[in-house]
DNA sequence: GACAAAAACTAATCATATTAGTTATAATAC
DNA sequence: GTATTATAACTAATATGATTAGTTTTTGTC
């Protein structure tokens, strides 16, 4: 009943692509359009506008990253998974750092689904520290240590923040090892 | 020789409020503008643009971020200093939660003194790392990673990304603890 | 082949940043 | 005290991009 053109996963995923190349400040639906072959406005007939857009850009990477981390702790347990989860969220943030900043950007609370946008990612990384003898309570606060240390260390990172030229890998590798260690001291029995 | 209207200076403090008030998304030279009783071309004379000025904002923010922290410091050595100069980054960065994203997010390699914005900060908490039983190139990584964490966790909580209705408040001090606990690990001697 | 739904289009509107060119002010020189 | 002049403020104009209104086109269904 309409012509088979655009549809709005097309939209989302040349979005993805086009934000990790210019940058979130830097995005416009206009860029979209062209890369697409259509007018601006033609976009409105699958968003509501930018800010949707945006919204939806940070929920396609929260997921698409949550893939990644679970791929990644298949066949691992304890601290190592915990290690190789980390490993998982730096690197998809590092690959994709347009996304990477709509995805901090645009995780604010909004509604259910923004709120749940990054609850099956973390909720990986519970299930691992559950399986450690520390308390559920303490569990939870550890995995907003994480989500904190990840989110802004990828975030200097690819704003390019240290000036100090030491390696920025042995730095992440470091400060896994601080926090895995600091997580040990919580065990109970 | 000129009239003696506005100031950089007043520019930026009444832009710093303003961002806190309204958030990065929405400041406009055009609010700030009219908040200091002039058009916005007026502005012109004093910066070089709404780019410019996101980036002084966040020049000031580090700095004043930075004389909370020195404050915070003062009279306590040890452990107990890196948790009063953690403390003070993460109040600062809530109580100012728009000048903190502007602080974050022009807070990139452009040159010498955006380089340098955080510097003078972050070689406080340097200097007290040195004074524990920690390598020098230990030390380096060790800032990143309280950076890494302070900028992520900040950042997280401005948003209100934490689903969890646990206290925030426990989880910042257990994340420090964490942090502190494994940085022991690193003590050589 | 006509119809209806939906997507694409063109044209118009709006907001803001920015630039160009003009006017007003106030410190200094005389 | 007045003329000068540098600078800051102003008005008017331009540019870009988001968004909306209204029109045209397409395509599956009848």
């Amino acid at each position: 009943m309409a012509r088979n053109g655009l549809d709005i996963n097309m939209i989302i995923s040349r979005g993805a692509q086009l934000v990790n190349e210019v940058g979130l400040e830097n995005i416009t639906l206009k860029m979209i359009a062209e890369d697409l072959g259509v007018k601006t406005p033609s976009l409105y007939n699958h968003i509501t506008g930018l800010e949707e857009l945006k919204m939806q850009l940070m929920l396609y990477g929260w997921k698409q990253m949550e893939q990644r981390i679970m791929q990644s702790v298949i066949g691992v347990s304890g601290y190592d998974a915990i290690r190789a989860g980390c490993y998982a969220f730096y690197e998809y943030a590092i690959e994709n750092p347009g996304l990477f900043n709509v995805m901090l950007w645009y995780n604010k609370f909004q509604n259910k689904e923004t709120m749940e946008a990054t609850s099956g990612l973390f909720s990986v990384l519970f299930k691992i520290t559950s399986s450690l003898n520390i308390s559920e309570e303490n569990c939870n606060h550890i995995i907003r240590t994480l989500r904190g240390f990840l989110e802004g260390f990828s975030l200097l990172v690819n704003n390019e923040s240290f000036g100090n030229p030491i390696s920025i890998a042995e730095s992440f590798e470091l400060s896994i090892n601080i926090i895995i260690e600091g997580m040990k001291t919580l065990e109970e029995i």
